[in-house]
DNA sequence: GGCAATCTTCTACAACTGTAGTACGACACT
DNA sequence: AGTGTCGTACTACAGTTGTAGAAGATTGCC
């Protein structure tokens, strides 16, 4: 029974359906839901939404639930599921592969300062202590 | 006289595009030139590159030149401009604008470890005591 | 001088994206 | 029961991308 695909997909989204999904991380919403949230930035007719959430399900990015004649949606991928796939492509296509070279880019371009890196790392160990110290 | 413009566009470009640009950032390059380039990759028809060359013009990111009925294309944005733009669209649109949460990310990916930016830095401070030790 | 090779330019087309209108069904209120 | 409201589904359309064929200009070789 078609078993919701193991999260593996190849999701890479534009940045309109980025701030969409956005919106269903933060958990299930209707259509008018999503409006709402989008409202503030972009200002998109109902339909538009309704046409975006029906392509992302399409794509298999979300997952619809009917609720009466109102239609919920739920993210089938998780933000760091498309972080991933995305930041992954980029050093790709960008950086012949090579994370480090993304690093290099980020401190030449003074993005990140020499202390970051222990800095993200302690508040890293932090979470991991505290949610699941190995997996 | 149009002075090159200064660099400073808003390209962001696709693989196959970037693939293209890398040829051109060797250097002016033919039509059949790039194709060549190209033909290990892919497979594209000279008329495809054509193509991709005159759209990456009317974009504003390549420059034609024309030699007796051929055409030769040179870069007018540089590798580091695009990657400037594409890092700094995708750290917008990601990570809500902070390079340091794209740093995040990278670590808790094991994309690079705690030594390498040193490391990193080491090779950009030695790289910047050559050319130009201050600017 | 003519023919074949070679280039560019134009046109084409499918897929995807951003954006939204129209049509139609269901529900609620009077 | 009648009518307006709201929500989804379908259709539309312009712009970009990947891909390439057809047409037309040029040129080099014999």
């Amino acid at each position: 029974m078609a078993p919701e695909l193991p999260d593996g997909e190849d999701i890479a989204l534009s940045e309109l359906q980025l701030d969409v999904m956005r919106v269903l991380w933060r958990g299930e919403a209707s259509v008018a839901d999503v409006a709402a949230a989008l409202a503030a930035e972009r200002g998109l007719a109902h339909t538009t939404v309704a046409t975006l959430l029906t392509r992302l399900a399409r794509r298999g990015a979300v997952a619809p639930r009917r609720d009466g004649r109102q239609l919920y949606y739920r993210a089938l991928v998780s933000e760091s599921q498309v972080r991933r796939t995305m930041v992954g492509d980029l050093i790709q296509s960008l950086f012949q592969g090579d994370p480090k070279a993304l690093l290099a880019h980020l401190v030449s371009e003074r993005e990140v300062a020499p202390g970051d890196l222990a800095k993200v790392q302690a508040l890293l160990a932090a979470a991991d202590e505290k949610k699941g110290p190995r997996r």
